[in-house]
RNA sequence: GUCCCCUUCGUCUAGUGGCCUAGGACACCUGGUUUUCAUCCAGGCAACAGGGGUUCGACUCCCCUAGGGGACGCCA
């Protein structure tokens, strides 16, 4: 049978590879059936969604090579692809829950919630809504919403027996229904929780087979619910392990860089990452580790998935990397592919505004940007020194900097000069003082072309892991520092 | 705290009851090739979390314990 399988992120930051590892699992699920391929954006949450992030998602999925059938810019039968576009069909569905008396409308405060949601946590309780507003009549409802108070729509669950997911990994996990909370389907302004929209659209787009990470599990028994309310058929269910760290919690940028525009901007190539997303948790039969898409299609099996979750190895990706480089690129490709990653003529046209006026001769060019194709600067904690500054303080610039620059979404010179500017300011410290950390970090010298025009061609991700990686030459910050420091943050 | 998931070398994994004296790869170490380095080649180190069952036989099946992870939002 032909699978219809989907990715389904959310724009609100970085691409991560976590997005790109599930989403190369449901295309080769998908096109080893001979089926489809979808890509849905979820932004229904309008307070962090931008139009920017889901751009970069975009992009970054069609660097590695995971083209999807239908999707927001490219259509299909199903569409629209971004939730928001959507809105007007969850409120439908949501009516008609209710009218079915499987979800009420709930008043509760974000207080009283909160409330109810301590004490459970303190008796040892399963937090989960108390059903305060669960036999409010249809009139009392309407009489509330008409006063202008606002509400939320929940869906019921009922009150005894178990819910048996069954994993297509895992087999049947139970579940028992007093672990299940009253889901908030409906949000007070309207927009549907990702619960309710998940279960419509995967419907609606027809998705025969749900490949999604390990964190779902609990939430599954919500979405079984509502199927079977809609009297809709429940597709298949496949539950990924989590990618981690290296000290094993789930993958995060405060740790690892995760998103996939670092691997680009470092110049990995996009198949050797799909490739070692491929091998974490799935081989090939005969063992062998390198292999292209169609080969880890071709010989795809939900059989071969190992279930422990897999640490992202940034060692093991590189030489992988090595590998495609030397086996796979003739000299001629060699070339290609070095020039269209950082070499390529729009760049150097970023580029050489900044350094023309500097130079004299050519020959002078290549130390001046050379950390435009650089990794890491090699950086000591002397290079990083600030007159009059304290080595402590060095380290604060450079992480509130990083803070700000994590929170940071337009990546041209101008916000980003105002982020510093703003910064300074809040620290009560000379701008220059701020800038000459963040110079060296992101420069690795002292001397180079202007600093924002650098970070702006660089992008948001190279900068963020040069900070980064200057915090760590700088003795790092343990937890406790972060703790001070994140305090001291936010009183800024 | 409550519920759920997971558990083979430091890391990624092979293993679906006898082929396991547990195989491969990364990392690390040693040696060789190379004017250096890298590549490449040869070798080495290193694991079935613990305890009970089931079975003629358990890395493999079951149970318990431990450890790790995840979920518990008007985030996804």
């Amino acid at each position: 049978m032909k699978a219809r399988t989907r990715v389904a992120p959310s724009p609100t930051g970085d691409p991560h590879v976590g997005t790109a590892y599930m989403a190369l699992f449901s295309y080769c699920y998908a096109k080893k059936t001979g089926g489809e391929f979808i890509l849905r954006i979820e932004d229904t949450d309008a307070e962090r969604s931008t139009p920017e992030s889901e751009a970069t998602i975009l992009d970054s999925l069609r660097w590695l090579g995971l083209d999807w059938d239908e999707g927001p810019d490219v259509e299909g039968p199903h569409g629209p692809y971004r939730q928001s576009e959507r809105s007007d069909i969850y409120g439908q569905y949501a009516e008609r829950l209710i009218a079915d008396g499987h979800a009420f409308r709930c008043f509760c405060t974000r207080e009283r919630l909160a409330e109810v949601r301590a004490s459970q946590m303190k008796a040892g309780e399963t937090t989960r809504y108390d059903g305060h507003c669960i036999n409010i009549s249809t009139d009392d409802a309407a009489a509330l919403m008409a006063a202008g108070e606002a509400c939320v729509v929940r869906m019921k669950i009922p009150e005894e027996g178990v819910c048996t997911v069954k994993d297509e990994l895992r087999g049947d996990i139970e579940i028992a229904w007093s672990q299940v909370d009253m889901q908030v389907l409906l949000k007070a302004d309207g927009n549907p929780t990702y619960h309710l929209a998940v279960v419509v659209d995967d419907h609606l787009m027809e998705i025969t087979d749900i490949i999604r990470g390990e964190e779902w599990i609990s939430s599954a028994p919500k979405h079984i619910l509502l199927y079977e309310y809609l009297g809709w058929p429940m597709p298949k269910l496949v539950h990924m392990p989590l990618l981690r760290n290296p000290d094993k919690s789930k993958l995060s940028k405060r740790k690892n860089p995760t998103s996939i525009g670092y691997y680009k901007a470092m110049g990995f190539l996009p198949e050797a990452l799909l490739n070692y997303l491929g091998m974490l948790g799935w081989s090939m039969p005969d063992g062998e580790e390198k292999f292209t898409l169609d080969e880890m299609i071709e010989n795809f099996d939900l059989s071969r998935i190992s279930l422990g979750a897999p640490v992202f190895d940034v060692d093991k990706l590189s030489w992988l990397n090595g590998r495609w480089l030397r086996e796979t690129l003739d000299d001629g490709q060699f070339a290609d592919r070095v020039t269209e990653w950082a070499l390529n003529r729009d760049n150097l046209l970023k580029i050489i505004p900044l350094v023309k006026e500097r130079v004299d001769v050519f020959s002078q060019l290549a130390p001046m940007i050379s950390f435009f194709a650089e990794g890491m600067p090699e950086l000591s904690p002397e290079s990083l020194k600030v007159k009059n500054v304290e080595e402590e303080d060095v380290k604060k610039i450079l992480q509130f900097s990083l803070w700000r620059l994590e929170a940071q979404i337009l990546w041209e010179r101008d916000p980003l000069n105002q982020l510093f500017v703003d910064l300074a300011e809040s620290l009560g410290l000379k701008l220059r003082d701020v800038l000459a950390p963040i110079f060296v970090a992101i420069s690795g010298k002292p001397v180079a072309p202007p600093l924002f025009d650098s970070m702006a061609i660089l992008g948001p991700d190279i900068c963020r892991a040069r900070l980064r990686h200057a915090v760590s030459v700088l003795g790092g910050v343990s937890k406790k520092q972060v703790k001070r420091l994140e305090k001291e943050y936010k009183e800024l």
